[in-house]
DNA sequence: CAGTGTGAACAGTTTCACAGCA
DNA sequence: TGCTGTGAAACTGTTCACACTG
């Protein structure tokens, strides 16, 4: 099955076997899908199978070396190169998301943060000092892959287009609004209330089928 | 069609029309599914298929009814009732999401708020002050439904596991780790680092697929 | 006649069972 | 012997075209 096109969804569970790669401590040089499927809470075969598609990786009787795995799959999801990003929206999740550490284990470097309200601007949030949105403009030509949106819905269209104009290839929307851009450039959407509603759904009401 | 199991992905989406339904300003009573689509970013043949799972909800040559339709939403995600949820870790991120205002809208009320760190330890954050975590087992027979963890991955699944003892039946899990329950738990998961890392993969590296 | 509701075709994903290899 | 790699089957979800109806 060698060299197919990697399903979205198996592109989706890339990044939890990363993290779990990173963070596990490894006393072994290789790891067996079985281990693995312990760790992330998926299936073992749906290990295998997400890694064949990569080509074979593994070795038969022992399992996949730590080591290969992680440049695999960071080769595949581009993260072998690193990524700098812009923030904003200064409010509490956005601060919230700026003082995170653990972007940069991703290779993520958020170089510089807007905001609009004129009593954040030129204040400091963590090493960086907030810029007036205004100013987004002079990101052009430096190289910024990715925005993260932090601001209300109301303004998070324009606020979008704004970064669009910049030049970003990739826009982390935590907005809750659906915004629309070129067809170049990806939006990944999280809304957290909106996770949280569909909570409920997957709940026994008080006994009883979910 | 009628009652048909409601499939995940459709599931998925019904908060995203009910935010939209909630949010928009309607000078209409109704609204057609082509209309909705433009709002929602979801083909209008998606969202007829969504809501025909729940049996005939418009009317012909008109559209939805757009109280009715909220109505319906909200019960089939069980938001018709109220949800107390607590909140475990008071750093960064939990206290953006406690802050955060739009969880009531879908009907959470977040009645308590724990920490580990005895400086933060009867200190407020918002309206509530903060309790040890030790006291949680003081929630049982408090009818709390939803726990919400902002703590760090290594002690992710022992806040879980005192959480589910307290009664919980769903968690919403921002600690960046896998966590393990009992099936009548429900977990969502939001790592907002692993979300990021998927991003770049979808955006063209210079130019050229992704 | 505008817009819903839906069967049927199609596309994508997961599961399984087991051949193949270190 | 233990664990990978993978076709094929089973399942789940999406798209389409159009009959139907207020």
């Amino acid at each position: 099955m060698r060299y197919h096109r990697i399903p979205d969804e198996s592109v989706r569970r890339l990044p939890l076997y990363l993290r779990a790669l990173l963070f596990a401590t490894h006393d072994r040089e290789s790891i067996s899908s079985g281990a693995l499927a312990d760790v992330v809470g998926v299936n073992s075969w749906q290990i295998r199978k997400d890694f064949s598609y990569f080509g074979e990786l593994g070795t038969r009787g022992v399992g996949y070396n730590i080591e290969k795995l992680k440049k695999h799959i960071r080769k595949i999801l581009k993260l072998d190169v690193l990524h700098k990003a812009v923030l904003v929206g200064a409010g509490k999740l956005g601060s919230a998301v700026l003082l995170h550490r653990g972007f940069s284990v991703y290779g993520f470097d958020i170089t510089a943060v807007f905001d609009n309200d004129p009593k954040k601007i030129g204040r400091k949030l963590g090493d960086t000092v907030i810029q007036s949105v205004s100013s987004l403009h002079t990101l052009k030509r430096r190289n910024i892959d990715v925005g993260i949106i932090a601001v209300p819905g109301d303004v998070a269209q324009q606020t979008v287009d704004a970064l669009v104009k910049t030049g970003v290839k990739g826009i982390l929307n935590f907005s809750p609004s659906y915004i629309s851009v070129p067809k170049k450039v990806k939006v990944l959407t999280i809304d957290i209330a909106m996770d949280l509603a569909r909570l409920p759904y997957y709940m026994p009401r008080n006994h009883g089928a979910g």
